[in-house]
DNA sequence: AGTATTCCTACTAAACTGGTAGGAATTTAA
DNA sequence: TTAAATTCCTACCAGTTTAGTAGGAATACT
């Protein structure tokens, strides 16, 4: 996703050169793909010339919706979204903390969109040819 | 711990004890207690009218400790305490991300002790007595 | 028609998680 | 001194997750 940002308004990209630039498989970053799309967060176009680009704008995705996406949830105990999963959820006083972990887990990776990265490369980058 | 916080002042408490009021059994707690003896969360007596104890006040003791003690560590990439199990992480910036996440995990647990969960076990108790 | 590329489904190997099991060592107490 | 209670140590195990590989179908451009 930090590639594409880094793409975005060039027109589509293999995951063949996302592969190369972060030293990937192809065949792995295919996994990758479908939640993505189904969340609309990246669109593809198929066949030579194909390639995929971002949905929205970089500083409209955020690191949370991301993650999100590709791991399915944020927080550190599955009883948090479901207490069902434990009878001891309703009284359980360490559920509360997993909930609260989650709220500022959630919070911080909100906190940074694409274009926050982008630009801390930008930065990095800068900064490392003053060197 | 939340046990022997509750059972803090009263001498020690059997892990069968334990085992009773979390649902859990003796054959697993036995598992966690090596690492928190080590990290000299707990202290044990052996024998007839053993068990443990907490090594120190259930003030004295955060949340961040005995999860780093339990889980080994709070972050959510390897990279972020080993630089070297990736030869991207010296110019990566999602490690940056990483580490700001571990930061912010690593304060909110440390900002509950043993102690808290007490207070907040009683409060819930008291609140329901009231319904 | 041929080539490039995404897309879909199945498979796999290693690590991690959440345990169980057997039995030795130690302490108290009758 | 023996029995009971309990921690302690080491080995094992089964299910899930993670991080992939693999084959080949579908699609689009040239």
């Amino acid at each position: 996703m930090f590639q594409l940002a880094l793409n975005y308004g060039n027109g589509p990209m293999l995951l063949k050169e996302i592969a190369e630039k972060e030293d990937l498989s192809v065949r792995y970053l295919e996994h990758l793909v479908p939640p993505l799309k189904t969340a609309r967060l990246v669109y593809s176009t198929r066949g030579a010339r194909g390639g995929y680009s971002l949905a929205k704008a970089p500083t409209d995705i955020t690191l949370k919706d991301i993650i999100r996406v590709l791991e399915g949830h944020l927080y550190p105990s599955e009883c948090v979204e479901s207490p069902e999963v434990c009878n001891r959820s309703r009284f359980c006083i360490t559920r509360d903390i997993w909930t609260k972990l989650e709220e500022t887990i959630s919070t911080t990776l909100a906190g940074f969109t694409l274009q926050d990265l982008v630009d801390k490369y930008y930065n990095k980058t800068h900064y490392e040819e003053l060197q």
